[in-house]
DNA sequence: GCTACTTTTTGTCAGATTGACAAAAACGTA
DNA sequence: TACGTTTTTGTCAATCTGACAAAAAGTAGC
């Protein structure tokens, strides 16, 4: 490319965020219902363009999501998903769009904002299912989101991001089993996380549901990366594969 | 956002390559020496605006390799690896970068394409420790992309994308030590290996090195996914972190 | 041809981890 | 006080890991 005279590209930059959550032990998706074309009236995750060209694009996903679900989160730490730019994805024209991550404790019933008619939390399932349809290529976004969420709770302490400042070890394990959509023996898992130093710290005795033996409560610990990993069960339960 | 008269802000979209080999037994990036300013004369990933606003971020790295490293990599498969938009990274102007990763063979020595002055492969160490300085902000990139394939090598067969079609198992554990930077022990690795279904299939009987017992050869196997990951042992052999 | 040396491959063994399951502890409730 | 529930502590066999020995299968030197 050794043109001098060279255009650049209309191309436009967009942000798209996977908010989850859990509500009623089931994982949760932030969706708005769109209020404007195209995609009219459809289900889609909260985002929206760079207003100006510098602002930078975690801090256009603050924005949207403020503009567009009326969240106060400004402490939620959002990371990187990916970028997703099939020219195509959008019928306005090229739009690149980085989306990004989040993963929140029990959240407020968010309201409506002014670009999006609605808002409001749907379980994972009926996205990745194909039963609820979103706009755009979000469906897949939210899979990637959803993959990379059961991921990091292999290597990484954040299921304590799920869970408000104070918990039991049955909550983690609520978490996970809500994230990585499986059973979990609680013998099993109270071992593995009370070994894994640093996980967890105690946080003064307990007390919590109306029946059974009263949990002991824990903060979330200084550790960041799991060194012993969670290793998540295999997840084809219904595979086949075997080589060799 | 509710303002009909918006103007898309000026930004520009480009991409960076961050292809990873093995030679001698050490992990190196291929970097060019910049022929135009900013940074001119300076050690660089390779990359480069997108050209046109319908060609896709891939199309464009795809390009930019041929363009700069003179590299026939079609078959080479890169992976997003993340983007970088901090406002300032670039003196031209807002420019969001997307990198790609990709892990290859031993490749040839590349060739200066036109924009490039020099390209070349230099160990990934000299980039790490910063005794290199790269422009931009390069060499975070290059960290990220070294830390991806570290992360990869656990969970995926991505070890067997750095050698030949044939190999031995030693060759994979050359790849291991390189990019993990730490030692590991033949016969553990030897048995660790051979007992991941479908990580490697026999090839043949085998031959290799002037000395020593011939080695079997093998071929890449059908697994993607390692099941039982191969567990990096703890980075940190000064840390003495404790908890609990 | 025989010995030395190198590298690959197969074992061994104790300690740690895992998965399945039992049982005790610590509550509320009838 | 007996019962049901949930949390917490154990137990046990199977598996996996890390450290290390030893056999196997070549080449090189003499």
């Amino acid at each position: 490319m050794s043109d001098d005279a060279w255009e650049p590209p209309a191309i436009l930059l967009a942000v798209d965020l996977v908010i989850l959550t859990l509500r009623e032990a089931r994982l949760h998706v932030l969706l708005v219902e769109r209020g404007i074309e195209p995609y009219k009236g459809a289900q889609a995750l909260p985002g929206g363009f760079l207003q100006h060209s510098q602002e930078s694009l975690v801090a256009a996903a603050h924005r949207e999501l403020a503009e567009e679900a009326d969240l106060d989160v400004e402490t939620l730490c959002l990371e990187q998903l990916g970028v997703y730019d099939d020219p195509g994805r959008d019928p306005r024209g090229r739009v690149v769009s980085v989306a990004f991550l989040a993963i929140a404790p029990r959240l407020p019933e968010p309201t409506a904002g002014t670009d999006a008619a609605d808002a409001g939390w749907q379980p994972t399932d009926r996205v990745l299912s194909g039963e609820l349809n979103l706009a755009f290529d979000h469906r897949r976004i939210v899979t990637d989101g959803v993959e990379r969420a059961r991921a990091k709770l292999e290597h990484s302490a954040l299921a304590t991001a799920f869970v408000g400042p104070t918990f039991t070890i049955t909550d983690l394990q609520d978490v996970y089993e809500a994230v990585w959509g499986m059973p979990l023996d609680p013998r099993n898992f109270y071992r593995k996380i009370k070994k894994t130093d640093g996980f967890i710290v105690p946080a003064g005795s307990a007390r919590k549901a109306a029946t059974g033996r009263p949990a002991r409560l824990f903060r979330a610990g200084p550790r960041e990366a799991l060194y012993p990993p969670m290793i998540r069960p295999a997840d084809p339960p219904n595979g086949k594969e075997q080589a060799q």
